[in-house]
DNA sequence: AGCACGCCGACT
DNA sequence: GTCGGCGTGCTC
C-alpha cells in the first residue's frame, strides 16, 4: 500500500437557511474521493446527517477546530457550477438573506435523495473462517451469508436489521470489530437521467423575414457593442425580430441564449417563435406550468450542456447554463422581474452580473423602459438604441382625452362618456371589436351590509372577500381561502347583503343599457382563474363577443386583430396610489394597452377618460412621448429624492401575533435609528402598518428608510448589524420575521472583479 | 432550526 | 426520591 496522500479537506455550505449558519464548517476528505467545488455532499451536523455544498477546498485541517469529521457521502448528481457559486455569494450580499437561501432557487427542484448506511462486505472469508463464526457466532455467520448473495456484497442496514433488530445490531458491530464489514452512507442507486422530451420538433426552422433597414441598423449596432444595451423600440417597432437575429448570430458562434420574459407572459405560445426560428438547436422554455419533475429533468439538461436556447421568467436567470453569449430581458420595465420572496432578487441586475461572468451580452428591451433603465443609460451604464419607426410603416393609433369633468358637468353620471359611447356603437355598426379596460386593481365585487356597512373580509388576511360569480363562492385573492355567501350579515345578522359591484359589473350593466344586443365579455379577478383567463380571452380572439371589458389583465397577451377601439375608463385611478411609481406604472400600462388598438389592418383608435386630462403622464400617453415624459418624471424624482436618486430599502415584519409584530418593528426601528446618526444621510420612516395589513394570518408592519448615499454599502452595512443586533436582543422562539429589500433603482450596475470576496 | 444539557415543581 | 418543564448553548 503506498503511504497515505496528503489529507484533503473541504468547507460546506449546510443546507440551513439560517443566519447564525451561514457560515462554512470543515470537514476531512476519505481517502480516493473526488469531491470538487460545488459538489452536494452530506455531512454529519450536530448528531444528524445534513446536506450541503463545498464552498471552499483545503489543504490542511482547520486552526481551531477541534473535532473535524468525514465527509458521510457525496452526491454526484449535483454540483454547483463556479459562476452559480460566485452568483450566490453576490445575491447574499446584494439581497441581504443568507447564502443557503440564495442557493435554494439555483438548485433543481423538487425533494433532494437522502442517503442511507449500508453494511458492506469487505473482503473474502474462506470455508474454515466461516465454519469456525458459525460455531462461535451463529447470528454474525447469518449476516455474512446474506451479504456474500446479495448484490456488491452490499446491503441496507435496515433491511439487514429485519428479522431481529436486537440480535443483528449487535452481530453487526461486532463484525465491525472484527474488521469484516464496513458501515458506510450512500446515495440510492443511480436512476437513469430523466429524459424529458423537448416535444414537437419543427422539421424545418420557419423562415427569417427580410429586416427593415431600422432593424438592421439596429442589429449592427448589437454586433458590436461593448456592454449592456438597452432597446427602446416603439410598440411595433419588431424588437422581437433584432432579439431573434442577435441570437442566432450567438447560436452560430457556439454559444447560448437565455430570453426571459415577464412571469405572466409566459405561456407556451410565447415561445413558439423562438421554437420555431430555432428549430435546428434545442429550446427549452421552462414555462410555470412545468411539473417538479420536469423542472428536475430541464436543470439537468442544462447543467450537462444540452441547451441551446433557455426561454423562461427571471428564475431561469439562475439556471446552471455557461458559454452564454446572449442575455435578452424582454419588457424591461416589468415590476415582475422582482421576486417578492427571499431572495428578493432584481432579474434585471442578475442579468448584468451572469453576462459580465461569462462576457455575454445583455439586450434590455422596452416600449416604455423602466425610469431607471433610462436614466442608467444617460449616465453611460448601458447603451441606448432607439427603435422609432413601426414594421409595418403605419402610424400610432391616435389617442383622445375626455375629460370626465365637462361630462359631469353636463350632467351625464355615467361611466361611459358621450364620446366613448359612439365610438363603441360606430365599432358595433362595423363589426369591429372593442376593449375597454379598467387601470387598477380591486375592482373586484365584494359583499356589503346595507344596515351596517360591514365589508366582508378575508379572515386569514385584511382584505375583501371578492364575489366569484362563475363559483358561486367569496375568494380571497391573498390566499386559498373560500366560503360560501352567508345569508345574512356576521355582524348584525341583517339580511340586507349585496354585492356591490364596481368593477366591470357595473360598466357591463352600463353598456347593455345602451347597446342592448352587444355581446359583452368581463374579465377580471372574480370572473377569473386561471383557466377563466384563457377561455375569455381565446372566447374574444374568436370574435365571440363585440366588447370586452377587463382589468390589467387584458393589456398583455394574445393579438386581437379585429380590435379598432381601445377605451380606457378611468385613466387616472393608478396615478393616486400612493407609491412613487405610480406615475411610471400608469403611463407603462396606459401604452401597453392603447398598443392594442394597432393590431388590426383597419385603423384603431384610443379613448382615455380621465378626470385631470392636464396631467403630465397621461399627456405622454397621448402624444405617444415616452422621453417628454422620462425628462419630467425624472425631475420629480430628482426634487423628491425618490429613486434613482436615493437608496430606499423596505424592511417587513410579519407574525401571527399583531402586538408582537408591532413591538419587533419599533425596536428594530429604533436600533436602526441609533446607527443612522453615526453614517450620514440615512432616514427612517414609520414603521407603519403595510398595505396589506394581515396576510395569511401573517400580521405585517414596514420600515421604509432612505439613504442619499452614492453606493449603498453603508445602507447594507446598517440594515445587516441592525439584523443581527435584533437577533441578539429578541427572545428565542422568533416570533416575527425580518424581510429587507433594497430598491435597485440607483444602483451602479457595475460589477467588482470576480475574484472579489462578498462576505457576508 | 433541532437537539442536547441543566436545574426547579408535582407526581408514581 | 424521580419525571419532566423549557431556558440557553452549540453545531466542523
Ligand atoms: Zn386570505
Ligand atoms: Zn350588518
Amino acid at each position: 500500500m503506498p503511504e497515505t496522500s496528503q489529507e484533503r479537506y473541504v468547507q460546506v455550505l449546510i443546507d440551513q437557511p439560517l443566519p447564525e449558519l451561514d457560515r462554512l464548517f470543515h470537514y476531512r476528505v476519505p481517502d480516493g474521493w473526488d469531491v470538487p467545488l460545488g459538489q452536494q455532499v452530506w455531512v454529519p451536523f450536530n448528531r444528524k446527517l445534513i446536506a450541503g455544498w463545498v464552498w471552499a477546498l483545503d489543504d490542511r485541517p482547520p486552526e481551531n477546530v477541534s473535532t473535524v469529521q468525514f465527509l458521510a457521502a457525496v452526491d454526484r448528481h449535483v454540483r454547483v457550477p463556479d459562476d452559480v457559486r460566485q452568483l450566490v455569494d453576490w445575491m447574499a450580499h446584494r439581497y441581504q438573506c443568507t447564502r443557503t437561501e440564495a442557493l435554494h432557487p439555483c438548485l433543481p427542484p423538487g425533494p433532494r435523495q437522502r442517503p442511507s448506511r449500508w453494511v458492506m462486505l469487505q473482503g473474502t472469508m474462506t470455508t474454515e473462517e466461516r465454519a469456525s463464526w458459525g460455531g462461535i457466532d451463529p447470528d454474525a455467520a447469518a449476516i455474512i451469508a446474506r451479504l456474500s448473495r446479495a448484490a456488491h456484497r452490499q446491503m441496507r442496514l435496515t433491511t439487514l436489521l429485519q428479522p431481529d433488530r436486537q440480535a443483528q445490531t449487535a452481530a453487526i458491530e461486532r463484525l465491525i470489530r472484527a474488521g469484516w464489514v464496513k458501515l458506510e452512507w450512500q446515495l440510492p442507486r443511480e436512476r437513469p437521467p430523466i429524459e424529458h422530451k423537448t416535444g414537437q420538433r419543427e422539421q424545418t426552422p420557419s423562415p427569417w423575414p427580410p429586416l427593415t433597414a431600422e432593424q438592421a441598423r439596429i442589429c449592427e449596432h448589437l454586433a458590436t457593442a461593448s456592454g449592456p444595451v438597452l432597446l427602446h423600440g416603439v410598440t411595433g417597432s419588431g424588437k422581437t425580430e433584432v432579439y431573434l437575429h442577435s441570437a442566432r448570430e450567438v447560436l452560430a458562434r457556439g454559444q447560448r441564449v437565455l430570453y426571459l420574459v415577464p412571469e405572466i407572459g409566459l405561456t407556451p405560445q410565447a415561445g413558439a417563435r423562438w421554437t420555431e426560428r430555432f428549430a435546428d438547436y434545442s429550446v427549452l422554455l421552462l414555462h410555470s406550468g412545468l411539473k417538479d419533475r420536469e423542472r428536475h429533468g430541464a436543470w439537468h439538461r442544462i447543467a450537462s450542456g444540452q441547451v441551446d436556447v433557455v426561454i423562461g421568467a427571471r428564475s431561469a436567470l439562475l439556471a446552471p447554463i455557461d458559454r452564454l453569449g446572449l442575455i435578452v430581458v424582454d419588457e424591461e420595465h416589468e415590476p415582475s422581474y422582482i421576486q417578492d420572496q427571499d431572495p428578493k432578487y432584481d432579474a434585471r441586475e442578475v442579468a448584468l452580473f451572469r453576462a459580465h461572468q461569462q462576457g455575454a451580452l445583455v439586450i434590455m428591451g422596452s416600449a416604455t423602459p423602466s425610469l431607471e433603465a433610462y436614466w442608467q443609460a444617460g449616465m453611460g451604464r448601458l447603451q441606448l438604441l432607439t427603435m422609432r419607426e413601426r414594421v409595418t410603416g403605419a402610424a400610432l393609433p391616435p389617442v383622445t382625452m375626455v375629460d370626465m369633468r365637462a361630462e359631469l358637468a353636463a350632467g351625464r353620471r355615467g361611466v361611459l362618456s358621450q364620446q366613448l359611447r359612439e365610438a363603441i356603437d360606430q365599432r358595433l355598426q362595423r363589426g369591429e371589436q372593442s376593449l375597454l379596460y379598467l387601470n387598477r386593481r380591486g375592482f373586484s365585487t365584494f359583499v356589503l351590509c346595507r344596515e351596517c356597512g360591514e365589508v366582508l373580509t378575508c379572515p386569514h388576511c385584511a382584505v375583501s372577500l371578492v364575489y366569484h360569480r362563475a363559483a358561486q363562492v367569496l375568494r380571497c385573492h391573498y390566499c386559498q381561502h373560500r366560503q360560501a355567501v352567508p345569508k345574512q350579515c356576521p355582524h348584525c345578522h341583517s339580511e340586507a347583503i349585496r354585492y356591490f359591484g364596481t368593477g366591470t359589473q357595473r360598466i357591463e350593466t352600463e353598456l347593455l343599457q345602451h347597446f342592448p344586443s352587444a355581446r359583452v365579455l368581463r374579465m377580471d379577478r372574480d370572473t377569473a382563474d386561471s383557466h377563466g383567463v384563457e377561455q375569455v380571452l381565446n372566447q374574444f380572439a374568436r370574435r365571440e363577443g363585440d366588447i370586452l371589458v377587463g382589468t390589467q389583465m387584458i393589456a398583455k397577451g394574445l393579438d386581437f386583430p379585429a380590435v379598432t377601439l381601445v377605451g380606457v375608463l378611468a385613466a387616472d385611478l393608478s396615478l393616486h396610489v400612493p407609491e412613487f411609481r405610480a406615475a411610471e406604472r400608469t403611463m407603462q400600462l396606459l401604452t401597453q394597452v392603447a398598443g392594442r388598438a394597432g393590431r388590426s389592418k383597419q385603423p384603431g383608435e384610443v379613448i382615455m377618460q380621465t378626470y385631470c386630462p392636464e396631467h403630465y403622464c397621461l399627456q405622454a400617453v397621448e402624444n405617444h412621448d415616452y422621453v417628454g415624459f422620462y425628462r419630467r418624471e425624472i425631475s420629480i424624482r430628482q426634487h423628491l429624492g425618490y429613486p434613482p436618486f436615493s437608496y430606499l430599502a423596505r424592511v417587513l415584519f410579519t407574525g401571527l401575533v399583531e402586538a408582537e409584530v408591532a413591538m419587533a418593528a419599533e425596536t428594530w426601528a429604533e436600533r436602526l435609528r441609533d446607527q443612522a446618526k453615526s453614517i450620514g444621510p440615512l432616514e427612517v420612516w414609520g414603521p407603519a402598518v403595510d398595505g396589506i395589513a394581515k396576510l395569511e394570518d401573517r400580521h405585517r408592519r414596514v420600515l421604509t428608510v432612505r439613504w442619499q448615499g452614492i453606493d449603498a454599502e453603508p445602507l447594507r452595512a446598517a440594515l445587516q448589524a441592525t439584523n443581527q443586533a435584533y437577533r441578539r436582543l429578541r427572545g428565542r422562539p422568533a416570533a416575527v420575521t425580518v424581510s429587507v429589500a433594497i430598491d435597485s433603482a440607483a444602483e451602479p450596475r457595475v460589477y467588482p472583479p470576480l475574484d472579489k470576496a462578498f462576505q457576508s
